[in-house]
DNA sequence: TACCAGGTAAAAA
DNA sequence: TTTTTACATGGT
């Protein structure tokens, strides 16, 4: 027997400024409270460390040019310091920190629409998985329905196969392994609403990676964009637009831009074309101005549409 | 009640 | 090689 158990151990994170938690934890948190849930103080969710479960609970002490998280980690078992170390590892990954959204801002001041919208959304930064295969299981269910549809099944597939920690009399879910959905039945995931396909794809590449046939998380060392994306489109399941969807949201590649998702034309078309829909290529057209900071412009869009800010003057190319 | 919604692989032409 | 088609379910 140990002399003492910590099951409670609190970090400080000095993040890269600018940094909006409050905004940024508001978009990333899932509906559901024993998810991902942001209460208007506290982002919490759970992490995989090491082979246990934590629940950490994220506050901002800083400010948006002085930022700091405070972050809390409790578990069911005891931690040790690496266990704290990896988590915040983690938790800062997700919340990517340590990005510096300055050099965005610059690169695209001659854009008016963008620099106006960053202007409003300042200190917003992009969320991460986890994992490789968390944001290709988001990214597949979310093909061809409704992100609210996509929303309600994912959380369903979550809280079926995902490991529960029990804190403090409440139970939260961890995202499940992939060894965990290798041994998922098809017929068990239609259940939770998935197509016969979707639950196909999502069981076959959780197969391959619980088989080591695939290395997804070795994808974070890959230096070509290109080589990123043809691999994930290897994988059965895995088009185009899901490869992006997962390397900007595994893998930070803010240089992808996921040009033929509908929800993204729509505010481009919403921001750019006073409202008229666009093509894929028209997209990829108006994109490129924002050259390698494409991924970040595209989420910024889809927040601000998400927030409700008003596009400002006519801006037709 | 229909119809649409951040696609994809497989069948058909 | 290019063009249809089936697919699942929750909003509107």
């Amino acid at each position: 027997m140990p002399k003492h158990t910590r099951k409670h151990l609190v970090h400080t994170i000095d993040c890269t400024p600018p940094f909006d938690f409050a905004l940024s934890a508001y978009i990333l948190a899932d509906g559901d409270p024993q998810i991902a849930k942001y209460d208007g103080t506290a982002y919490r969710q759970v992490l995989r460390v090491g082979g246990k479960l934590l629940l950490a609970t994220v506050a901002a002490i800083g400010s948006v040019d002085s930022p700091q998280l405070r972050v809390a980690f409790t578990s069911d078992r005891s931690l040790t310091d690496r266990d704290a170390t990896a988590a915040h590892a983690v938790i800062s990954s997700v919340l990517n920190a340590y990005l510096d959204v300055k050099p965005f801002y610059q690169a695209i001041q001659d854009d008016p629409v963008m620099a106006e919208l960053s202007g409003k959304l300042r200190g917003l930064k992009n969320p991460a998985t986890p994992t490789v295969f968390q944001a290709l299981f988001d990214s597949i269910i979310e093909q061809q329905i409704s992100l609210n549809v996509a929303h309600v099944l994912q959380r369903r597939v979550i809280k079926a196969f995902g490991d529960a920690l029990v804190v403090d009399g409440d139970t939260y879910y961890a995202f499940p392994t992939p060894e965990r959905m290798a041994l998922a039945s098809v017929d068990s995931l239609r259940r939770c609403g998935l197509s016969r396909r979707k639950a196909e794809y999502i069981t076959g590449i959780a197969a391959r990676i619980a088989a080591q046939s695939v290395d997804l998380e070795r994808l974070k060392q890959y230096g070509e964009t290109q080589m990123i994306l043809d691999s994930l489109c290897s994988l059965r399941g895995v088009g185009q637009w899901t490869a992006e969807l997962t390397a900007i949201r595994s893998l930070n590649r803010l240089d992808v831009i996921p040009a033929d998702d509908l929800g993204l034309r729509r505010w481009i078309a919403h921001y750019y074309c006073s409202e008229k829909t666009i093509t894929s290529a028209q997209a990829r057209g108006i994109a490129e101005q924002w050259g390698k900071w494409k991924g970040l412009a595209g989420y910024y869009l889809v927040v601000a549409g998400l927030l409700n800010i008003a596009p400002k003057a006519q801006n037709a190319t």
